[in-house]
DNA sequence: AATGAATGAGGTTTCATTCAT
DNA sequence: TATGAATGAAACCTCATTCAT
């Protein structure tokens, strides 16, 4: 849990001698607020989230729940903003757009792929709000925009490999934006089912290395094939 | 759904049409409860489905669904057995597995491709139940058994299209497995956040044809790479 | 259970080849569900039983439950009518009235407890009746003359002994007979409490076998007391 | 009842008169549920009880009991710990040790008489416990200690009038007590069906106390009878 | 800003009983 | 006589939310 250590101190320094819960500090509470939702509508999903627990998991009064987000569907948006806020932060677009081509799409690849795996909780949050149908996300007037850049860095590579004539020329962005997502989504999203289905423990370190190098493999292997390469029989 | 046509016979007979039609028919009141759940489960979700919401979509007691299914989530293991076996019993295997190498593999992809589309309310399961631990999944005795086809069907196509040097050498089948569904997968799963995140409507007819052509090209063009050709940069 | 031997010889003659379920007797029926609802009775109490453990026990449809006694209740009253029946029976009132005063009391007392003792459905069956404020069995016809004969045992008994100045001159009879029965009863009725509360395994063989030479004991002595032993004081 | 009384009279004050009455007074609200519980499981037993009725009957939402008792079961615990424990303080233990032993013990043992007349819900409540096989106090951690206090006045009673030569010599104090709470047990908990079988109203005041002069009676004649007195006759 | 108390609506499940044959 | 299917009412319990301070 991220706590602002000045908070800490600043408790301390007041001289408070209560039962250390009342933390007069409407930031802080905000933030223990969404962190413990987080971790419940993560664990749960939206309709199996109890405000309860979250209340009891933040340490705060339930009621200061309603008072900061004024209803359980409220906070799931605002946690739902916050993590897919922290999905773009994290990609260092200008960086990777100045790359060659090959190299900048495989960073991009493998940028992409470690991100789901650092944060399993957007992978969860998202297969949860396509369960909703996507309707609180659609709600949301910050998160589209972030995902612009994403697009961008796809396109300005792809252009930039199809110029030097090391990428597929013909390459829909779109596509490639959802197989490279796809191809580390499911294997994370659905791990679950998939190791016991598969008998294979797909959560142990070396098989997740394993499959970075073949995601970046297989996307490359598309955008660097020779057109006439695929016989094109049905 | 499975009706014995002499009730449905004698129902009509009997011209009996207020919303009160007693079956008399425990498997076609099983059937009835099943469906009802089926659709009831992929719209809300595990904790967000509601047994007396199946109870009025299928005409029956709600006691009766507790008479056969025992819980809320026994019946939920029931609808999600159902769906996994629909899955394996589509995939014709033993056509498959006789077809040269490259159009087997084009067909399996398609194949799997072709019954996501066909059955949505399966990858909406298969999310639930991911968000759910996959723990049902774990307690049914029948669903596991039905991925040995499939693996098999992949492994055999693999062998054989090296075997005539047409596939690369070093192709791990569950990796291969992962990502034939994945970029299916993530494409249909999320739909409804990435139509509005990307500004595209993933749904219509068109974009879908036009995905399975893509994920069709990336698996082929993985499989048909010359190994030396995806240059070895980080 | 009480199975008379004729119906499995009929239904053995018959040449019925049935999962050996379908009796087609019905005395035997009523018998085997009147079995089974004494020990659910007897295990759960009237609202605790359950009309469907009854049927499975018993190994009838539960309709016919219904078909033969009515309702739960009327079952209820049907058990009830039966051990009480029992208890009256097995007491040999001719017998224990041609005895000696003391010999026919001690007798009639260790009676009392033995009966109690070889019969713990009747005990718990009286205590659930008690706390329904004996409403069933104020609708039996047929339990209520049951109690004459004992009284009337303790009347002569009494009598005699008092005739030949053995026994105290002024002994209510009602309250003899509340303080035999009540001098066993509880023990065996609270014994699940009272073991627990006084660290002593009252259900050992040991320890009723001690508990009834004090009961006959306690009574005797009372019964047999100088008038002027017991000091008045208060 | 400990009810605070400035409640009570602020209620009063305020001049309120619907059934709405809230409370905002956590431990009224505690003992309203208390209150209204035990009336309901001493009238229907456990599994008779419903927890709408204690709602209904103690004014406050149903949900309350709930997040005070967390279940129906808890709540019957609480509700028998209770009458349990008023059973041990009212008993002045240390006032009847110091009593010349026949008097003493006269003394306790209508002490025993009067607090079971006194509370007909500790009968009931026992037999209700009896009948759910003590399941319930066993898990109780305040109860057992109860006991030793009774225990203990009995066992110094008994000593005291055998070092004086008044009491019987060789008297277990189990069975004594046994004797002692039975005799006076099986008149209360079972007069409803034992004031119809026999025809005698066993609630009236004036039985009861006819009835305690023989309870007293029985214990005393047995503690005082000379050794030889008993005629040991099988 | 923050809290403990309290609530109404509705959740899953249970149960005695009846229907139709 | 006997049965399997089906039901309505109500049971225990949960949950998001609001009240009063």
């Amino acid at each position: 849990m991220v706590v602002d250590a000045t908070i800490a101190a600043r408790k301390g320094a007041s001289g408070s001698k209560g039962p250390a819960k009342v933390t007069r500090n409407p930031e802080a509470s905000r933030v223990k607020i969404l962190d413990a939702a987080r971790i419940e509508f993560v664990s749960h999903g939206l309709s199996g989230a109890r405000v309860d627990r979250i209340a009891a998991q933040s340490g705060v009064n339930k009621n200061l729940i309603y008072h900061y987000f004024g209803s359980k569907d409220a906070l799931y948006l605002a946690v739902l903003e916050r993590i897919y806020a922290n999905l773009r932060t994290s990609q260092h677009d200008q960086d990777l757009r100045q790359l060659p081509p090959i190299q900048g799409m495989k960073r991009l690849v493998g940028n992409t792929f470690d991100h789901f795996v650092a944060t399993p909780d957007l992978i969860r949050l998202m297969s949860v709000e396509n369960i909703h149908y996507g309707e609180h996300l659609k709600t949301s007037k910050m998160v589209k925009p972030l995902y612009r850049g994403l697009l961008d860095s796809i396109r300005i590579l792809l252009k930039r490999g199809q110029d030097d004539g090391v990428f597929l020329a013909d390459v829909d962005p779109i596509d490639l934006y959802l197989s490279i997502s796809g191809l580390a989504y499911f294997f994370l999203s659905n791990q679950h089912t998939l190791s016991w289905l598969l008998d294979h423990n797909l959560a142990s370190r070396h098989r997740v290395a394993k499959r970075r190098e073949h995601v970046i493999d297989m996307v490359l292997s598309y955008l660097t094939q020779r057109p006439s390469e695929t016989i094109k029989t049905k």
